[in-house]
DNA sequence: TTAATAATGCAACAATGTTGCAATAATAAA
DNA sequence: TTTATTATTGCAACATTGTTGCATTATTAA
């Protein structure tokens, strides 16, 4: 990955933060949260910085917001491939959080004039690993 | 709505805030955060009373939690009526949150050896009132 | 009415995220 | 390459939402 390309890609300069993130969201492949991010990151990180990245990251549409509950929020690089929005599943034993690229959202049957911008799904449950 | 009858069924005892909190969700016709609860009661009633309650009548399934969003989280008493899991509708404009009843989940593919425990579904948008 | 038990209020704390502002780093121009 | 401009970062302080421990008060059952 190309993090220089990338970051200018979305009008954004390169600096040591914004490719340190992309970097460790490229290489996770489940969904992270802000804490997790955090303890990956070198120690001297302030933690507003990473709030203020996460949240540029958000509004250039580089990473994708999934809150899993109210005091669990994780953060996914968004992949052109499964670029269509998706449901996400939660493991309640180990907290990980996955893609579900092959399952279509539901198509809502909304009361007249209401309209719909965007829908997100969580699946909770427990994965292969935690099955077992 | 009686009360009484409908806490000791529940295996609790009658108490004002209890009360006070059944009737407010009662008449309510969207689902309520805790603030918006706040507001409805007395100015007397502490805060942590509150969230002890909520969180009480959330393990008695006396209602049903609605994450909005990282900083919202909004309840519902549940219906017995249209008890079945359904969609939530949030409107980004006036923050309402209503049910969505008629709009069935998606049956998710999991992969193999995954098992599901319960689904949430969002949907963001604005409501008629809104968009006229 | 009283004793046992459960619920409440208060103070303090914890987690997560935000704001203002000065210091620092990145970029573009000379 | 150096400098000037602009954008980014770090720090301190604050805001919101929710939790814990413990003493006080209310509820329930005898």
């Amino acid at each position: 990955m190309d993090s220089v390309n990338y970051l200018s890609q979305f009008g954004l300069s390169r600096t040591a933060i914004r490719t340190k993130l992309l970097e460790i969201l490229y290489i996770a492949e489940e969904a992270l949260s802000s804490k997790e991010i955090e303890s990956k990151l070198d120690d001297d990180v302030d933690r507003v910085t990473l709030y203020r990245t996460i949240k540029l990251f958000e509004e250039k549409k580089i990473i994708h917001k999934i809150v899993i509950d109210d005091q669990v929020t994780k953060y996914k690089l968004i992949n052109s491939q499964k670029g269509k929005e998706h449901p996400h599943f939660h493991c309640t034993e180990c907290d990980k959080v996955l893609c579900l690229p092959d399952t279509p959202l539901p198509s809502c049957k909304l009361p007249d004039g209401f309209s719909i911008q965007a829908q997100s799904t969580i699946v909770e449950g427990t994965c292969q690993n935690c099955n077992n």
